[in-house]
Formats: structure tokens, C-alpha cells, sequence
DNA sequence: GTACATTAAATGTATGTACATATATTTGCA
DNA sequence: TGCAAATATATGTACATACATTTAATGTAC
């Protein structure tokens, strides 16, 4: 459905101000989506990328700060999204031996326990892309990136 | 920048995942880009929304369901919002007359005054996304209605 | 015309975001 | 050495989101 229809406004002031919208209600509408899915494991979007970035590092451990670095909102709270990892047992935190600022965060195996659990589902997401060509999707890539530079 | 390079992550299991994280990642570049430039205007981006949805049924009132249909995202709480514009006195509430459970609400002098001192930031912030050619935005808009199918 | 369902909005709770500030540790340098 | 700056994380506050529940008004079936 065009962006026109989904929000019931006929006319743009602008190609450009069209497709911010769109951009925004786009990402918003697959948010959606991921959330609804992830909500039968009991975790959240954020929490769950902070997961992956975990078992990318392990069995090393990671830093706040590296978290933040490789999260697709820096400006977001790791701080609190661990906390909420913790609670669950899904990460470890301990101060650093090295530099006693920092925390080394582990994933626990219940966390990676669960990152496999979720791989199906994981996949049947983005198999619902699939309405894109792989040609469309590199397409829309290269814009994103270029509307950015 | 691509989005590889964006979060430093070097390969993506198939296309769908990048341009999944490619459209979260810059919905949220742009969001946070007109936050800022929002910031001085001591408004919100949803809270600005409303107020523009408001100003196209000038002088007709809208209710609070008008609003949710209107709005971008979809579930977020109406209610609260116009709580915030109220309370400084951009928009009136008061109980429907012809339908007691519903709320008319409307943009005030001072509302409407506001949209009009930030329509050159507007402008300017659209002018943001030049990047992209007039077909560029064309065919991104056309992707993304094409993703969502 | 009462009972039950539906509708419109508000409220409560948990989570996350944005940003300022605080606390503790380490580093650099006079 | 001692002290200021930088670094790593945590905390506080305001706002928004997601979703369940509540309250009030209206519609409808019997």
C-alpha cells in the first residue's frame, strides 16, 4: 500500500518530505513486526541485538563501550539494556581486571541457548522480506546509504 | 557511509538482514537529526506531528481515533501526547458534544503560530536530504512501498 | 427498557530513548 | 608526587512506546 494510503494524506509539500516519511513509518511498521515475534521469548529488539553482538565477540568479553559502538541507536542506554540481560541471566557483568572502569560483559549459555532457539523465527522475519528482490533490496541499500552521506 | 562500515559490522547474513538494519539505522539517523533541530522549538517530533495533523482539519476539530489513524506510529499513545500539547496551550481539549465518549481537539492561535516560526527549519531540514536526486527519492519511496506489501 | 457488547479515551506499568550529571578509575604532566 | 583531564560506566529525569486494563458513553438485542 503506498505511504499516501497507509496514513491518509493525499499530497506531500515534497518528493523529499514523502520519503522521510515513508522512511520513518517504514522502519516503525518493521519494528513492529520484529517486536510482535520476539514478544513469545521475552525479549525486546534492543536487548536482543545487544545479545548478538555478544556471541559475535564470544567467547571474549565485551565493554559498555563496544556495545554502544556496534548499536544501531548509539545514543540508547546499554547500562539498562544489561541491566535487564542480568536480571534474566542471559549476560554476565564483572568490573574489568585490566581497567577497573570498565565491565566485561559476557553472554551466559542460556543466552546463546536462546539466540538458537530464536534462529527460526529469526529467518521466517526476514524470508517476509522477500516481496523485494535481491536486486530491490541492494537497490534500497544504496539509497539509504547514499541519503545519509 | 555504508552501513557496513555505519556499525562496524562486515557481512550481513543475506541481503534482507542489511537492508533491514540499513532502514532501521537511518530512520533513526533522521529522527535524531530533526530532534536536535526540534529541540529549540521545545516540541517533540510526534508532539509536532499532531499539531500538523491538527492544522490540516483547522478549524474543524479532530478526536483523539483521528489522530491514531493519522499518525505514523500507530500504537503510540495519543492521549499523552495532546496531554503535553495542552499543557502548553497549543491545542484545546473538550468533550464532544454530539458524542460524549469522544474529545474535540483543536490547534490553537498560539499553535498554529508555532508551525508557522519553524516552517523555514522544516524547509531547511528537507533540504537536508538533497543527497538523493528527485528520482532517487522517487524510487526509494516506490521501494519501501514495495517492502511493505 | 434493561443487559451486554462496542466504542472512545484515559490510565497504569514496563521498557526504551535522549541527554545531563555523577562516580570511580586511569592517564598525563607540571 | 599530586592534581587536572580523560575515560568507562551508572544514575536521574522527561518523554515516548507498547500494551493491558479501566472508565464512561453509546448501540443493540432481547
Amino acid at each position: 500500500m503506498r505511504i499516501e494510503d497507509e496514513i491518509k494524506q493525499a499530497n506531500f509539500q515534497s518528493v523529499y518530505q514523502k520519503v522521510y516519511i515513508n522512511l520513518v513509518y517504514t522502519a516503525g511498521w518493521l519494528e513492529l513486526r520484529q517486536a510482535a515475534a520476539f514478544k513469545e521469548f521475552n525479549i525486546t529488539l534492543p536487548q536482543y541485538n545487544v545479545l548478538r553482538i555478544l556471541r559475535g565477540q564470544h567467547p571474549r568479553p565485551s565493554t559498555v563501550n563496544m556495545l554502544i559502538e556496534r548499536m544501531l541507536d548509539k545514543t540508547s542506554n546499554a547500562s539498562r539494556i544489561v541491566d535487564k540481560l542480568e536480571a534474566k541471566q542471559l549476560v554476565t557483568r564483572r568490573v574489568c581486571p585490566s581497567n577497573r572502569r570498565a565491565v566485561d560483559i559476557c553472554i551466559t549459555d542460556a543466552g546463546l541457548a536462546l539466540l538458537d532457539t530464536m534462529q527460526p523465527m529469526v529467518e521466517q522475519q526476514a524470508h517476509g522480506l522477500h516481496k523485494l528482490s535481491e536486486q530491490d533490496a541492494e537497490q534500497l541499500s544504496y539509497l539509504l546509504d547514499k541519503l545519509r552521506d
